[in-house]
DNA sequence: GGGTCACATAGCAAAATCGCTATGTTCTGT
DNA sequence: ACAGAACATAGCGATTTTGCTATGTGACCC
Protein backbone atom coordinates (compact mmCIF):
# COMPACT_ATOMS: atom_id res chain seq x y z
CA UNK A 1 0.00 0.00 0.00
CA UNK A 2 1.67 3.46 -1.19
CA UNK A 3 1.67 6.22 1.50
CA UNK A 4 -1.55 8.26 -0.37
CA UNK A 5 -3.49 5.14 0.33
CA UNK A 6 -2.68 4.78 3.79
CA UNK A 7 -3.32 8.50 4.41
CA UNK A 8 -6.37 8.53 3.04
CA UNK A 9 -7.78 4.89 3.57
CA UNK A 10 -9.94 6.17 6.37
CA UNK A 11 -12.16 8.39 4.48
CA UNK A 12 -11.66 6.15 1.29
CA UNK A 13 -13.98 3.26 2.45
CA UNK A 14 -16.25 5.81 4.33
CA UNK A 15 -18.99 4.62 3.30
CA UNK A 16 -20.44 8.15 2.71
CA UNK A 17 -18.91 7.26 -1.07
CA UNK A 18 -20.26 3.85 -1.29
CA UNK A 19 -23.79 6.15 -0.81
CA UNK A 20 -23.20 8.82 -2.68
CA UNK A 21 -22.33 7.44 -5.81
CA UNK A 22 -24.98 4.41 -5.36
CA UNK A 23 -27.81 7.19 -5.33
CA UNK A 24 -25.84 8.45 -8.43
CA UNK A 25 -25.06 5.44 -10.68
CA UNK A 26 -28.58 5.59 -12.04
CA UNK A 27 -29.01 9.31 -12.54
CA UNK A 28 -25.22 10.43 -13.21
CA UNK A 29 -23.19 7.66 -14.44
CA UNK A 30 -20.80 9.50 -15.79
CA UNK A 31 -20.31 10.91 -12.38
CA UNK A 32 -20.09 7.80 -9.97
CA UNK A 33 -17.39 6.34 -12.83
CA UNK A 34 -15.54 9.69 -12.09
CA UNK A 35 -15.93 9.37 -8.09
CA UNK A 36 -14.77 5.95 -8.16
CA UNK A 37 -11.75 6.43 -10.59
CA UNK A 38 -10.62 9.48 -8.08
CA UNK A 39 -11.55 6.62 -5.11
CA UNK A 40 -9.12 3.90 -6.65
CA UNK A 41 -6.43 6.72 -7.13
CA UNK A 42 -6.70 7.74 -3.31
CA UNK A 43 -6.60 11.04 -4.06
CA UNK A 44 -8.31 14.54 -2.83
CA UNK A 45 -10.43 16.76 -4.97
CA UNK A 46 -7.49 19.25 -4.85
CA UNK A 47 -4.60 16.87 -5.61
CA UNK A 48 -6.45 15.82 -8.81
CA UNK A 49 -7.16 19.64 -9.42
CA UNK A 50 -3.36 20.00 -9.10
CA UNK A 51 -2.47 17.78 -11.65
CA UNK A 52 -4.79 18.67 -14.03
CA UNK A 53 -4.03 22.49 -13.24
CA UNK A 54 -6.96 23.56 -12.78
CA UNK A 55 -8.78 24.12 -9.31
CA UNK A 56 -10.65 21.64 -6.04
CA UNK A 57 -13.94 23.59 -7.35
CA UNK A 58 -13.87 22.00 -11.32
CA UNK A 59 -13.49 18.38 -9.48
CA UNK A 60 -16.43 18.51 -6.99
CA UNK A 61 -18.24 19.70 -10.33
CA UNK A 62 -17.41 16.92 -12.28
CA UNK A 63 -18.54 15.13 -9.37
CA UNK A 64 -21.86 16.42 -8.63
CA UNK A 65 -22.76 15.85 -12.27
CA UNK A 66 -24.18 19.49 -13.16
CA UNK A 67 -21.89 19.27 -15.87
CA UNK A 68 -21.44 18.18 -19.33
CA UNK A 69 -17.91 17.79 -19.63
CA UNK A 70 -15.85 17.19 -22.73
CA UNK A 71 -13.48 15.02 -23.75
CA UNK A 72 -10.47 17.03 -22.95
CA UNK A 73 -11.44 17.20 -19.20
CA UNK A 74 -12.24 14.25 -19.31
CA UNK A 75 -8.63 12.81 -20.29
CA UNK A 76 -7.00 15.41 -18.24
CA UNK A 77 -9.11 13.64 -15.71
CA UNK A 78 -8.27 10.16 -16.35
CA UNK A 79 -4.13 10.87 -16.86
CA UNK A 80 -4.58 12.80 -13.46
CA UNK A 81 -5.89 9.58 -11.77
CA UNK A 82 -3.67 7.54 -13.26
CA UNK A 83 -6.76 5.92 -15.47
CA UNK A 84 -7.44 4.83 -18.90
CA UNK A 85 -10.13 6.92 -20.13
CA UNK A 86 -12.87 4.48 -22.38
CA UNK A 87 -15.20 5.55 -24.31
CA UNK A 88 -17.63 3.25 -26.37
CA UNK A 89 -21.11 3.06 -27.77
CA UNK A 90 -23.02 -0.53 -26.86
CA UNK A 91 -24.80 -1.43 -29.70
CA UNK A 92 -28.22 -3.88 -27.99
CA UNK A 93 -29.13 -6.96 -29.81
CA UNK A 94 -31.50 -6.49 -32.46
CA UNK A 95 -32.75 -10.23 -32.51
CA UNK A 96 -36.52 -10.58 -31.83
CA UNK B 1 -32.26 -7.37 -42.20
CA UNK B 2 -33.80 -3.83 -41.81
CA UNK B 3 -34.71 -1.68 -45.18
CA UNK B 4 -32.40 0.63 -44.47
CA UNK B 5 -29.63 -1.79 -43.67
CA UNK B 6 -30.21 -3.43 -46.68
CA UNK B 7 -29.93 -0.12 -48.65
CA UNK B 8 -26.90 0.95 -47.54
CA UNK B 9 -25.10 -2.30 -47.25
CA UNK B 10 -23.09 -1.77 -49.98
CA UNK B 11 -21.08 1.19 -48.82
CA UNK B 12 -21.03 0.13 -45.46
CA UNK B 13 -19.44 -3.19 -46.35
CA UNK B 14 -17.32 -1.40 -48.40
CA UNK B 15 -13.30 -1.26 -46.99
CA UNK B 16 -13.24 2.02 -47.26
CA UNK B 17 -14.68 2.87 -43.55
CA UNK B 18 -12.22 -0.30 -42.22
CA UNK B 19 -9.05 1.15 -43.76
CA UNK B 20 -10.02 4.80 -42.31
CA UNK B 21 -10.34 3.74 -38.70
CA UNK B 22 -8.04 0.62 -38.57
CA UNK B 23 -5.76 3.93 -39.24
CA UNK B 24 -7.68 5.98 -36.54
CA UNK B 25 -8.02 3.96 -33.77
CA UNK B 26 -4.36 4.82 -32.48
CA UNK B 27 -4.89 8.53 -32.76
CA UNK B 28 -8.40 8.95 -32.29
CA UNK B 29 -9.74 6.16 -30.97
CA UNK B 30 -12.83 8.35 -30.04
CA UNK B 31 -13.57 9.07 -33.37
CA UNK B 32 -12.67 5.60 -35.00
CA UNK B 33 -15.63 4.01 -31.98
CA UNK B 34 -18.33 6.40 -33.41
CA UNK B 35 -17.44 5.97 -37.00
CA UNK B 36 -18.07 1.69 -36.07
CA UNK B 37 -20.90 3.07 -34.13
CA UNK B 38 -22.27 4.68 -37.50
CA UNK B 39 -21.44 1.92 -39.65
CA UNK B 40 -23.13 -0.73 -37.17
CA UNK B 41 -26.22 1.57 -37.33
CA UNK B 42 -26.54 1.43 -41.24
CA UNK B 43 -26.94 5.36 -40.99
CA UNK B 44 -25.63 8.16 -43.28
CA UNK B 45 -24.12 11.26 -42.19
CA UNK B 46 -27.14 13.31 -42.62
CA UNK B 47 -29.58 10.87 -41.39
CA UNK B 48 -27.55 10.85 -37.95
CA UNK B 49 -27.80 14.49 -37.91
CA UNK B 50 -31.34 14.34 -38.62
CA UNK B 51 -31.46 12.65 -35.68
CA UNK B 52 -29.79 14.25 -33.50
CA UNK B 53 -31.36 17.83 -34.58
CA UNK B 54 -27.99 19.04 -36.20
CA UNK B 55 -26.09 18.97 -39.62
CA UNK B 56 -24.14 16.28 -41.37
CA UNK B 57 -21.07 19.38 -41.01
CA UNK B 58 -21.13 18.16 -37.34
CA UNK B 59 -21.03 14.13 -37.55
CA UNK B 60 -17.89 15.05 -40.72
CA UNK B 61 -16.43 16.90 -38.05
CA UNK B 62 -16.80 14.17 -35.18
CA UNK B 63 -15.49 11.42 -37.37
CA UNK B 64 -12.41 13.53 -38.12
CA UNK B 65 -11.42 13.48 -34.92
CA UNK B 66 -10.42 17.40 -35.05
CA UNK B 67 -12.75 18.11 -31.83
CA UNK B 68 -13.73 16.80 -28.44
CA UNK B 69 -17.03 16.83 -28.13
CA UNK B 70 -18.82 16.99 -24.52
CA UNK B 71 -20.69 14.13 -23.21
CA UNK B 72 -23.58 15.82 -23.89
CA UNK B 73 -23.20 15.32 -27.78
CA UNK B 74 -21.80 12.16 -27.85
CA UNK B 75 -25.50 11.29 -25.76
CA UNK B 76 -26.88 12.23 -28.22
CA UNK B 77 -24.97 10.71 -30.92
CA UNK B 78 -25.18 7.50 -29.01
CA UNK B 79 -29.03 7.87 -29.26
CA UNK B 80 -29.34 8.62 -32.85
CA UNK B 81 -27.58 5.40 -33.69
CA UNK B 82 -29.69 3.52 -31.29
CA UNK B 83 -26.39 2.19 -29.30
CA UNK B 84 -25.67 3.09 -24.94
CA UNK B 85 -22.89 5.31 -24.44
CA UNK B 86 -20.49 4.34 -22.32
CA UNK B 87 -17.65 6.01 -19.82
CA UNK B 88 -15.12 4.25 -17.98
CA UNK B 89 -12.10 4.82 -16.46
CA UNK B 90 -9.78 1.50 -16.93
CA UNK B 91 -7.50 1.59 -14.00
CA UNK B 92 -4.34 -0.50 -14.27
CA UNK B 93 -2.49 -3.45 -12.47
CA UNK B 94 -0.25 -1.47 -9.93
CA UNK B 95 1.63 -4.72 -8.92
CA UNK B 96 4.99 -5.55 -9.54
C1' DG C 1 -14.15 26.75 21.25
C1' DG C 2 -10.65 27.34 17.63
C1' DG C 3 -8.36 25.62 13.71
C1' DT C 4 -7.71 22.77 9.77
C1' DC C 5 -9.05 19.61 6.11
C1' DA C 6 -12.08 17.88 2.52
C1' DC C 7 -15.80 18.94 -0.19
C1' DA C 8 -19.90 21.80 -2.09
C1' DT C 9 -21.99 26.00 -4.17
C1' DA C 10 -22.40 30.74 -6.39
C1' DG C 11 -21.20 33.79 -9.95
C1' DC C 12 -18.68 35.66 -13.73
C1' DA C 13 -15.03 36.14 -17.61
C1' DA C 14 -12.50 33.30 -20.96
C1' DA C 15 -12.29 29.57 -23.96
C1' DA C 16 -14.16 25.76 -26.14
C1' DT C 17 -17.70 23.32 -28.60
C1' DC C 18 -22.00 23.60 -31.26
C1' DG C 19 -24.98 24.94 -35.09
C1' DC C 20 -25.24 26.63 -39.45
C1' DT C 21 -24.28 27.94 -44.53
C1' DA C 22 -21.44 27.58 -48.34
C1' DT C 23 -18.38 25.01 -50.94
C1' DG C 24 -15.15 21.19 -52.44
C1' DT C 25 -14.04 16.27 -53.27
C1' DT C 26 -14.89 11.52 -54.60
C1' DC C 27 -17.57 7.91 -56.26
C1' DT C 28 -21.45 5.85 -58.88
C1' DG C 29 -24.78 5.45 -62.42
C1' DT C 30 -26.62 7.09 -66.78
C1' DA D 1 -19.72 14.42 -69.50
C1' DC D 2 -23.58 15.12 -66.32
C1' DA D 3 -26.17 14.48 -62.21
C1' DG D 4 -26.66 12.98 -57.80
C1' DA D 5 -25.19 10.93 -53.33
C1' DA D 6 -22.06 10.78 -49.42
C1' DC D 7 -18.61 12.88 -47.04
C1' DA D 8 -14.97 16.68 -45.92
C1' DT D 9 -13.54 21.48 -44.92
C1' DA D 10 -13.86 26.60 -43.93
C1' DG D 11 -15.71 30.28 -41.30
C1' DC D 12 -18.57 32.63 -37.98
C1' DG D 13 -22.25 33.64 -34.39
C1' DA D 14 -24.43 31.18 -30.45
C1' DT D 15 -24.32 28.25 -26.64
C1' DT D 16 -21.75 25.63 -23.35
C1' DT D 17 -18.01 24.31 -20.64
C1' DT D 18 -14.01 25.86 -18.25
C1' DG D 19 -11.24 28.47 -14.89
C1' DC D 20 -11.21 31.25 -11.14
C1' DT D 21 -12.29 33.60 -6.49
C1' DA D 22 -15.07 33.81 -2.62
C1' DT D 23 -17.74 31.56 0.60
C1' DG D 24 -20.32 27.79 3.17
C1' DT D 25 -20.83 23.14 5.42
C1' DG D 26 -19.43 19.17 8.10
C1' DA D 27 -15.91 16.35 10.23
C1' DC D 28 -11.87 15.76 12.80
C1' DC D 29 -8.20 16.99 16.16
C1' DC D 30 -5.98 20.11 19.67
Amino acid sequence: MTTIDALHAEWLKNPDYVEAYEGLEDEFPLAAAIIEARAKAGLTQEQVAERMHTTQTVIARLESGRSKPSTRTLERFAKATGAKLKISFETPRKSA
